[in-house]
DNA sequence: CATTCGCGCAACTTATCGGTTGCGTTTATC
DNA sequence: GATAAACGCAACCGATAAGTTGCGCGAATG
């Protein structure tokens, strides 16, 4: 197989949102634009290393990609991951709304 | 401040939702029902007591809520926090897509 | 071609997490 | 009123997470 670590896993994206760096990197790259680790790192009280630690993280989750251009690692959003996680949070809710709405439905029936 | 811990704080409601135990926990209350802490715990290969903490964590982020009822403490969802955390990752979507959309025109016109 | 910039790798430390066990308390049941 | 069910509290433990420092390497720069 090749391209592996392509999971799509609710609980890994969910868990690389937990954390306010994580989610401050992601809020950062959400204007599109492609951004150099160190570029990233600057904005954060941070070392680059640990930088580099939470970027892997989101990358293992599929919410950024990055590509090597000369000296530097362009980190970019990828935003299937958001929308899988969105949709998750979507279905809950839906499920959750239809349950109620059959509850509601059941009392006024009484 | 009466009611703390009210924050509808991102990085905890994706801190909480980030296991696979407690994501199970969330899904198996979508249909809206309460359940005591052994009912849940039934399901789970896990002691009674790591249910409980699990839940603690989802209650501290907002996410279920519980009533006492004679010697049982049942749960249920509470969809505002997933409410809060699908709005934020539309806002993170809608954000990038407009930014991808201007990059567009701006190369279109070129 | 020496320097420096951006980065990766690895070791290490500390704190937190996920889970366990044990025990005491309250509520229901026989 | 003894027994059991459902729970809370707290101590404990191993694993992992988040951060650091140090070092070496390839790509750009003067």
């Amino acid at each position: 197989m090749v391209n592996a670590e392509r999971a799509i896993d609710p609980v890994s994206i969910f868990g690389a949102l937990g954390d306010a760096t994580r989610l401050k990197l992601v809020d950062t790259m959400s204007d599109g634009e492609s951004r150099s680790i160190s570029d990233l790192a600057s904005g954060f009280g941070m070392s680059r290393q640990a930088i580099t630690k939470h970027l892997k993280v989101l990358e293992a989750a599929g919410l950024v990609a990055n590509d090597r251009v000369g000296r530097e690692t362009q980190f970019r959003l990828e935003t299937g991951a958001i929308d899988a996680a969105r949709d998750y949070l979507d279905r809950v809710s839906r499920h959750w709304d239809e349950a109620i709405g059959r509850l509601k439905d059941f009392l006024g029936e009484g």
